[in-house]
DNA sequence: GCAGCCTGTCACCAGCTTGTAACATTTGCT
DNA sequence: AGCAAATGTTACAAGCTGGTGACAGGCTGC
């Protein structure tokens, strides 16, 4: 599989240990970005996204369930991946912190090798699709960085919806979705929107991958969903 | 992220909680049905049966083991695996959970891998064909994820009906189904379907495998129902 | 403000699925 | 062999599903 380098915030008061997660992380090829405070972890939050947050439960100041229900509450950051470290394993912790939306947790201490396992699963559950990485499969070729897509060397014209959808297609290719998984997938959680619109989108999206002849890729299985299949 | 959607049923007066599992499940692929008690659980089982029940232990009125136990008293609903969440890992409360049938129990608080880990595992031991595990037996293959069929590497198109007929026998082969219990397992409990139709979908079966030749691993069990052998 | 794109819905159509009934064949038994 | 029950097979009408074009409202950039 192929590795994940992603920037990862370290929100931990305690210098040592902060000093001791960064250089694992470094080691293990990712980004770190550190800060002693949820204040300051906000301003950073509020610069440059990260792709993950390592968030210590006790913190001076602002607590990390606090900090965790912001990035939450804001819809910029609310995918942002977050595993909270806790001292103890602590029920009453745990508890507050699964309200609070965290994808994983950590009880400290931990070792490092556990701490790469975490990052690594959380990052390829949470978003395949969030990575700026291009596609290449089939023929077709899409980077979400350019938001350019191109068929054996064609350009293609994509509306935004389709080019979402595209790019969730691609990155969980070969597997049937349901018009649901793809509302909840492409078009987000909390949206309310016909089922039959997916067929619409999937045929804007056909009809534009027509002309390079690749637009058998997107095949319907009937009474279940869409797949997208190079085969 | 496990696919094979599954209707589940929460069970769980702590609203933030349930909203919670909730989320983790729809990310899951699954569909989730909420109640806040048992007595509108047992409205909503009435209705149409869920694939599996997560069980508060805790529950104001009628309590969860008191819910267990009707459901597992009703012959519709006997099947349904039941996870029991239970607050502390109280030795008494897991005998007792123990007693009234419960498949697993998490004990809160709980990571959402952990429950998704423990519903798909209690999913393939109770019901094989609701996991989107890929089954390979005797020439077949058969990839719920994908939606795919192929007889000895050959490709194979079935009807939507034939598909669900095809993976149920297959997880659940050498033994016989009398078409009772096929129309119940494949077709839904609510349906009022003529059992010979059942006859109708096998003929359709086995004439799309018998192109790689392996319709003879569907078998007529004469006077009882039919049956899927390797053998 | 305006023109032009995106989007979500609908209505309509073609084709596929499905349940049933009717008819044919097989099986088991006497 | 002859009979009755069970199963195989075929045909078909009704219903459902997905494809498609049109359209109105919303948003964006100018």
């Amino acid at each position: 599989m192929s590795f994940m380098a992603a920037t990862i915030l370290i929100v931990e008061d305690e210098p040592a240990i902060q000093e001791l997660i960064a250089y694992n992380l470094k080691q293990a090829g990712h980004q770190p970005l550190r800060a002693d405070s949820a204040e300051q972890a906000l301003h950073l939050v509020a610069n440059a996204l990260p792709d993950l947050v390592l968030l210590d439960w006790m913190l001076p100041g602002l607590s990390g369930v606090e900090f965790a229900k912001r990035l939450r509450a804001d819809k910029r950051t609310r995918s942002i991946p977050i595993i909270m470290l806790t001292a103890r394993s602590d029920e009453q912790d745990k508890l507050q912190g699964l309200e609070c939306g965290a994808d994983d947790y950590i009880t400290k201490p931990f070792s490092p090798r556990e701490l790469n396992a975490r990052i690594k699963a959380v990052l390829r559950r949470r978003a395949p699709e969030m990575t700026d990485d291009t596609v290449l499969l089939g023929g077709l070729k899409l980077d979400p960085a350019t938001h350019r897509v191109t068929g054996n060397g064609t350009p293609i014209e994509l509306g935004p919806t389709e080019f979402r959808l595209l790019h969730f297609m691609m990155t969980h290719a070969e597997r049937v979705h349901s018009r649901t998984q793809l509302l909840d997938q492409v078009w987000g959680d909390h949206v309310f929107v016909e089922e039959r619109t997916v067929d619409v989108h999937i045929r804007r999206l056909r009809k534009a991958l027509e002309p390079t002849e690749l637009d058998g890729l997107v095949q319907t299985v009937r009474g279940t969903g869409y797949r997208f299949s190079p085969g």
